[in-house]
DNA sequence: TTACCTGCAAAGAGTTTGCAGGTAG
DNA sequence: CTACCTGCAAACTCTTTGCAGGTAA
């Protein structure tokens, strides 16, 4: 079956209706071998290259939305005005590249364990993540 | 000496001339015990409930930016619309509360050393920082 | 006096919302 | 048919900017 059915059959797990606009931002963040990095004005950068009839920037809001609610996509903590999200959804941390405006992964292996020697009452630890910030050597 | 003129020699030292708005905004900040965790918005309604002549925005944000640049405060990366600032300017990690938007200061000897074994060509790493987040656990 | 600072209002950027019309099931 | 989805414009939040008037040195 071709990648469109992939994600058709994707988007109807999770109960969302496979439509033209969802499967076609599915393709721009799935259908690739490298994890994808980028905020919402990217993806509307190419999409307003790639497609013939335009999504409005309202349903792109939406759909990486209903992506990150079902798992799909992970928000990273970054302090800039954009929202950055991050197709590899799995336990990894970030270089952010400062120079560029840039996420890139550091892989688990690539950092050591991170011991954590306070825990808070009442209070569960829902993630922990570490942000490298780099510039250009001059 | 009183605090004012501490404040006032700090921020002569630095060639911001001491207004009045910058020392109340200094004693605001800097008089107290604790590291103090903030939002343009936090000290806009503090200020606003404990000042007779109210503040603009504008100079609270021209001069929290001026505090930054000058190394009195440090910017926090947390993914929220809004900027965080934290009067501990050392190199230390946080815990940021999602159940009540708070930022709690996690010192250096409560976690683990952080091992980077990447690094990237032609890149200096400027920061390395620790986000915990954390919710309520029901 | 002069360079810097403040306050106000307007403008900007990113994001969200309300609603009318369209589409999947 | 009906619930859900899209597109548009307006609205909202946070932040920045331009500029006229004020103040420190």
């Amino acid at each position: 079956m071709d990648n469109n059915t992939i994600f058709i059959e994707k988007l109807r797990s999770s109960r969302l209706r496979p439509t033209k606009q969802r499967i076609k931002i599915c393709k721009l963040l799935f259908d690739r071998k490298k994890t994808f990095h980028f905020t919402i004005n990217d993806i509307s950068k190419i999409l307003k290259k790639e497609t013939s009839d335009k999504i409005s920037l309202a349903t792109i809001y939406n759909t990486i939305h209903s992506f990150k609610k079902k798992g799909y996509l992970k928000e990273i903590s970054i302090n800039t005005e954009k929202s950055y999200y991050d197709t590899n959804t799995s336990n990894h941390h970030h270089f952010f590249d400062e120079s560029t405006d840039e996420l890139i992964d550091l892989k688990d292996n690539e950092i050591g364990n991170i011991k954590l020697k306070k825990t808070l009452p009442k209070k569960k630890i829902k993630s922990v993540e570490v942000l490298v910030k780099i510039v250009d050597s001059n």
